[in-house]
DNA sequence: CGGCGACCATACGGTGTTGTATGGATGCAT
DNA sequence: ATGCATCCATACAACACCGTATGGTCGCCG
């Protein structure tokens, strides 16, 4: 009765073998679809159509497999910008504003949203979240100072612009896109604008 | 060898009786420290000091019991003020200060942490969240416009004001709260200000 | 073609979890 | 005091999960 009910074997192709970079995009779709506590082994065996004997040659336990999750999301899922050595104050703002577009429109922060839930009660992870929000408030905070502002104002408003997107990420939203954008302008204009505020 | 090897019996004086309210508050409790997949039957009743067959004298089952802390916690942890009817412009400014710095320092953000992870997946929590931020940010919204600013501004600082403090909160913070409190006035006397921004 | 290593299936033990069934203890009312 | 409702303990079934042990299959290389 409760042999193979929910086997679907033609959906994936017979990849013939599975590699250790497999199970952790399987993992880290897992972590972002049904959380941390969803991302078990023979889950995701399952899902890829093998058995646990398939995972225990790959990764040592469960513990490693979380880990190197850890390290996969952290080391292919965060970049930002790195090369944006040759830029002036003029293209600071342009890339301000399309670096908070993506964030609000990728799917990005699904990933994002759910290790940080994940890192509320795992202290490793909350660790790697940490070093990633500070290179990107290091970045945007770059981009300020390269809009002229001072290094006070520049930290003011980068930790304006990046907090205040986390936020309305992390709080439940009904608004659309496009709501999310339209605002997004609106905050855009007046954190970028050099007319001293008090 | 396992029988009763973590049982410290004389740590809860022994109550007679317990009330269903006892089960919500331990497991809103667990929720906070390790999330909602630790709110688990056996583990409360061994946090108790009892055993399953109480919880299920007073729950259904261990879905009724996460519904349950969901109302708990939305009725009796997320209250804001509901009697500032008699209060003018001055008023308000120091009362947004004050419910922010609360916000900041009490540990009522922790549930509000764990909830909204909860909430990201499970849909009936994500809602239950997004009225308590609705609520929040209407009465901030209704803060500034005592404040005398009009509809648009108010819209735009009381989002600004809201949204950032649950960003900073979602995100890992290594800063201690004396940092944030420090920003909080910086971020107060900008908000409130009413020099025209742009 | 023979063998070896990579990759996976199967089977099993042990634990943790939900849920049920049933009996026991305790207090309160009649 | 007797009976009943409240509250809890115990025992059990069923399942999910981790980890191990062991064998099997496939391809590649000499």
């Amino acid at each position: 009765m409760a042999g193979s009910l929910t086997r679907v074997p033609f959906l994936k192709p017979p990849q013939t073998k599975l590699t250790e970079e497999d199970w952790l995009a399987e993992a880290l779709q897992t972590l972002a679809a049904e959380g941390v506590s969803a991302v078990r082994v023979e889950r995701l065996a399952r899902s890829l159509g093998v058995t646990k004997g398939s995972f225990y040659w790959h990764f040592k336990s469960h513990g490693e497999l979380l880990a190197r999750l850890r390290d996969y999301w952290a080391s292919h899922h965060t970049v930002v910008v790195d090369a944006y050595e040759t830029q002036g104050p003029a293209e600071a703002e342009t890339m301000l504003l399309a670096l908070l577009r993506r964030i609000i429109l990728e799917d990005a922060n699904r990933y994002d949203a759910a290790v940080r839930a994940w890192g509320l009660f795992d202290s490793l992870t909350a660790e790697a979240v940490l070093r990633v929000d500070e290179t990107r408030l290091a970045f945007v905070k770059e981009l300020f100072l390269r809009m002229g502002f001072d290094r006070e104002e520049a930290e003011f408003r980068s930790r304006m612009s990046y907090y205040y997107v986390i936020g309305e990420t992390s709080a439940g939203i009904d608004r659309t896109s496009e709501d999310r954008l339209a605002f997004l302008d609106r905050r855009h204009r007046r954190l970028v604008d050099r007319t001293p505020i008090r």
